[in-house]
RNA sequence: GGGCGCGUAGCUCAGUGGGAGAGCACUACGUUGACAUCGUAGGGGUCGCUGGUUCAAUCCCAGCCGCGCCCA
């Protein structure tokens, strides 16, 4: 006998080990069938599992169960990547926390020895705590992004984009962290509005001469009132950079600096002459229209500057503080223009005394308050500078062309298709790819240089080596590039360097392209696209996954977002531990609208647990009454109607929860099997089963044993991707003695054809189910007590009508606590009447009804037929809408109507019944 | 500023060119019952606002208001 609810924490560490012994986490070892791969969205090795992950992988687990019992080759790909910076960053605070020394006075092999000494003691748990999940991924076929192959297929790719072209050296502005001192990708940056100010300098014009600018105008904008100025005034949000100018722009159409252009400025403080030039970029609008030009230093700038032939002038060293010597990277113009009492400083050091410098000067004009959008390093937290440096750049622009098409011509497809747009806008603007880091934890770039700064870039530093001496003439010592690259540029190739590539294998072959990719939308552009741009590129065109499903984030009860500053965190694992992992994945699965966040709360938690037991109760109320699986049922030879009804029900519902999974609609799939097991098994069939089970019939018995049995375990199949668990324990606790043959986890999904759907039966139970609700809510309405019973009339009923009544007066006693069942030409007196698709009945409650609370219920009754009545009557009246609208609309609406008259006339017969 | 999304019952969300839905919450009643982690019944909505298209709009179109996210 089962207990009386449903233990997760026994039941899941014993199911998963078993699953996991049985082999069905692997992909089946069938090359005929069909198969299914997801390659999972590798998380950080130094990540910990956070409700957004409880999601996805929920998402992904439900979809790999469905297909295998499909009876596909399922493959879910697991593994996690490197995350250079986060990791280093892990282990440097390790260092630190231990008083050791840092990591360059360590060196680069020990450091690196020491991360995988970690990776492999801490790294990775998070791979742990999806298990507690119940995510069946193929745990043999695990990987990493550091493994040996996988870095492998990253040497390649890095060899032949450079040979073509697609990757190259270049000395550009780039998004530097001071902290952590390497340069970061554009979507590394985290962009925060905060306050700020804006600063108004005056460059004095270099000449001495003076121009008239307007400080007043009209209602047209004519100037009304000059003043006289010898200076240029620029307003800055960065006066620090400002020793870096090497211009002042203005807009090529503004009038007031018309005659300024091409002139010269005395940069204050740097004491040099710099030009004043024109350039779209300047906006009229801001400040007094004018504005410096740091091409080292600013992003625009550095674009301004390109254009009008404008030096770049680097002010800073790698922490981000005024240079204080001269260094092989910065020339020396920098450090030249930096006053000796500045250098060394700090950048927010030096924006005061720059301030204060200019205020000295007199060249101070105004300081306004603005709120200023200011780039900080997602990892790092500090404010990122950008940089003028040389790094490694991969061409995304060519890459990302046939990953634009792959999608316009609907290989690849967006669920939901909004976030195509999304991922168009990106990769149609798209900038070049800075891939170098100036970090040791990743994959080394395989470029070597020789003293000259020759670049040789190969696999292995022996090919450099050749290509040196084939250059050369002769050998020559070379050194290897010092940076790694960026971790993105290897989860780039996860979904075939996972599978084996650049080794053709089998798994290859059989697996790529993936089947769907489940994620977030805050991941296209980092990983999404990228995968795109490099599958495409090396799989001979052939794209990584047919489909991206794009999920929602994990939100609070309030809709905030979930984060650790607001303390509004949801800890997976501790819901697990309290509420099962089945809740837990039931509530994210059922949540998981296309388009919606997933709102969790305790009353979710709490609302899935409670499921689970319903559907324990269910099993028990079974077992307790004989169910068991039958292996000579025949679901085609069920006699009963409740039977053939509840068989023809659990097909239908397997079906709605293939269609919304096929679709990738989680939470419709995931309500449709909640609605069925509940509403439609429990509600209905356990209670029409009933009066059976206590019946005399033995044949009925047993037929209702095995229809009770077979249905259940339909359910406990559709049930199955959602909440592995407690369907797992159930299927085998409720084996019998024939036994299962095979785990849940490796039962086919149900498919069975349309034969067993018997719409008479149907029909019988939904006027079954009608009638009962009808008189309950007419009891109900009357205060009639719950456990009066009273005869049931029915009034004018034609032979059809008594036929079914008398088939289904058993459940029909039962659950509507009818007596017996008559059949008469009018309502006896002291009944109450009620009228269910048009058919008229009464209950005869004898001195338990008050007659005056069953008139009021009637007129109500009435009042709501009369409102239709209207309505379709108004409607038909339209002579446009008879002779417009099409006919099966018209026909429906007489019909309604018709119905609608039936019904009013029943009850208006009942009134004046009442009313003797 | 550009893009995307949302606005339907107290809350969270489905939904469809033709009779407004679910879950939770709420109210009343209920322990013969597998289940009180439960059952039965009930109340509750001018489908954000304003126009347009249409015989017909919560749904399609335009504008507006409000909210959220992404990008600049």
């Amino acid at each position: 006998m089962l207990d009386k609810t449903f233990d997760p924490q026994a039941a899941e560490s014993r199911w998963y080990d078993e699953w996991e012994d049985s082999g069905a986490f692997q992909p089946k070892d069938d090359p005929d069938a069909k198969t299914f791969c997801i390659v999972i969205p590798p998380p950080n090795v130094t990540g910990s599992l956070h409700i957004g992950h409880a999601l996805n992988n929920t998402l992904q687990d439900s979809l790999v169960r469905y297909q295998r019992m499909l009876g596909k080759r399922v493959l879910w790909q697991p593994g996690t990547d490197h995350a250079g910076i986060a990791t280093q960053m892990v282990v440097e605070r390790q260092l630190a926390a231990e008083g050791n020394i840092s990591r360059r006075d360590m060196g680069r092999e020990a450091f690196i020895e020491r991360v995988w000494k970690w990776k492999g003691q801490s790294g990775g748990s998070i791979l742990r705590q999806l298990r507690r999940l119940g995510a069946s991924c193929d745990w043999s076929r695990e990987r990493f992004t550091l493994d040996e192959g996988l870095s492998a297929a990253v040497l390649k790719v890095f060899v032949e984009l450079h040979e073509q072209g697609l990757i190259y050296r270049d000395k550009r502005l780039v998004n530097w962290d001071p902290h952590f001192q390497t340069a970061i990708s554009d979507l590394e940056v985290e962009n925060k509005e905060i306050d700020g100010h804006f600063w108004h300098f005056a460059y004095p014009l270099a000449d001495g001469s003076t121009y008239e600018f307007p400080i007043a105008h009209d209602e047209d904008g004519k100037p009304t009132e000059w003043e006289t100025r010898d200076y240029i005034l620029v307003a800055t949000t960065r006066p620090e950079t400002m020793l870096g100018d090497t211009g002042v722009a203005v807009h090529p159409d503004d009038e007031r600096y018309k005659d300024l252009v091409g002139k010269k400025v005395r940069l204050p403080i740097a004491d040099v002459e710099i030009p004043i030039v024109t350039d779209e970029h300047a906006d009229p609008e801001q400040g007094a229209g004018a504005v410096k030009i740091t091409p080292a230093h600013d992003f625009n700038d550095f674009m301004v500057g390109q254009r009008a032939g404008l030096a770049s002038i680097n002010l800073f060293d790698p922490e981000a503080r005024f240079l204080s010597e001269a260094t092989a990277e910065a020339d020396d113009k920098g450090l030249a223009r930096i006053p000796e009492d500045f250098r060394g400083l700090d950048r927010f050091e030096a924006r005061k005394k720059i301030v204060a410098r200019m205020d000295e000067l007199g060249c101070l004009k105004a300081v306004e308050d603005k709120k200023i959008m200011q780039p900080f390093g997602d990892r790092s937290g500090v404010v990122v500078e950008p940089y003028l440096t040389d790094q490694w750049f991969v061409d995304a622009e060519t890459l990302a062309k046939p990953a634009i098409e792959a999608v316009e011509t609907g290989k690849t497809k967006f669920v939901p298709k909004n976030w195509e747009k999304t991922y168009f806008e990106w990769m149609r603007n798209i900038e070049p790819w800075c891939i170098s880091r100036q970090l040791w934890w990743g994959h080394r770039i395989p470029a070597w240089y020789d003293e000259n700064g020759n670049i040789f870039v190969a696999e292995t530093e022996a090919a450099a080596q050749a290509q040196a001496k084939e250059k050369h003439g002769k050998d020559v010592a070379l050194t290897q590039d010092e940076d790694v690259l960026d971790t993105w540029f290897s989860s780039a190739l996860w979904p075939f360097s996972t599978l084996g590539w650049p080794e053709e294998t089998d798994e290859l072959k059989a697996f790529y392209p993936t089947t769907v990719l489940i994620t977030a939308f805050d991941i296209i552009f980092f990983w999404v696209a990228r995968m795109m741009m490099q599958g495409i590129h090396f799989m001979d065109g052939e794209i990584p996954f047919h489909d991206v499903f794009i999920h929602r984030l994990v939100v609070d009860a309030n809709g905030q977002k979930m984060s650790k500053s607001k303390g509004n965190v949801t800890d997976p694992l501790d819901i697990v531990d309290r509420y099962g992992a089945d809740a837990l994945r039931f509530a994210l699965v059922s949540g998981a609208a296309q388009n919606a966040n997933i709102r969790v709360s305790e009353d979710r938690f709490e609302s899935a647990r409670n499921f689970t037991t319903k559907l324990w109760n269910a099993a028990r109320f079974g077992q307790m009454n004989g169910f068991a699986p039958d292996p000579d049922f025949n679901p085609a030879d069920a006699k009963q109607a409740v039977n053939r009804w509840i068989i023809g029900e659990s097909i239908k519902a397997g079906r709605e929860v293939a269609r919304n999974l096929e679709n990738y609609r989680f939470n419709d799939a995931a309500n449709t099997a909640y609605r069925f097991a509940w509403n439609v098994y429990c509600d209905w069939f356990l209670e029409l089963a009933k009066p059976i089970l206590n019946g005399e019939d033995e044949a009925a018995i047993a037929e209702t044993r095995a229809a009770g049995a077979w249905a259940l375990d339909q359910i406990l199949r559709i049930l199955h991707p959602f909440m592995p668990f407690v369907t797992e324990e159930l299927w085998n606790k409720t084996a019998g003695e024939a036994g299962r043959g095979t785990l849940l986890i490796s039962a086919d999904w149900p498919d069975f054809g349309d034969d067993l759907i018997d719409e008479a039966a149907a029909a019988d139970l939904n006027w079954l189910i009608d009638l009962v609700t009808e008189i309950r809510s007419v009891r109900a309405g009357l205060n009639v007590p719950p456990a009066a019973t009273a005869p049931l009339i029915f009034v004018g009923a034609d032979q059809a009508a008594q036929d079914r009544a008398k088939r289904l007066s058993e459940p029909l006693r039962r659950l509507a606590r009818v007596t017996e069942l008559e059949f008469a030409d009018a309502a006896p007196e002291k009944s109450v009447q009620a009228v269910v698709g048009g058919s008229t009945f009464a209950l005869r409650l004898e001195d338990l009804v008050d007659l005056d609370a069953e008139r009021a219920r009637l007129a109500k009754e009435l009042e709501k037929w009369d409102a239709e009545i209207t309505r379709f009557e108004k409607k038909l009246g339209n002579e446009k809408f008879v002779a417009n609208a099409p006919e099966a609309v018209v026909a429906g609406e007489r019909e309604k109507l018709a119905e609608a008259q039936a019904q009013k006339d029943k009850l208006e017969a009942a009134q004046a019944r009442l009313d003797g």
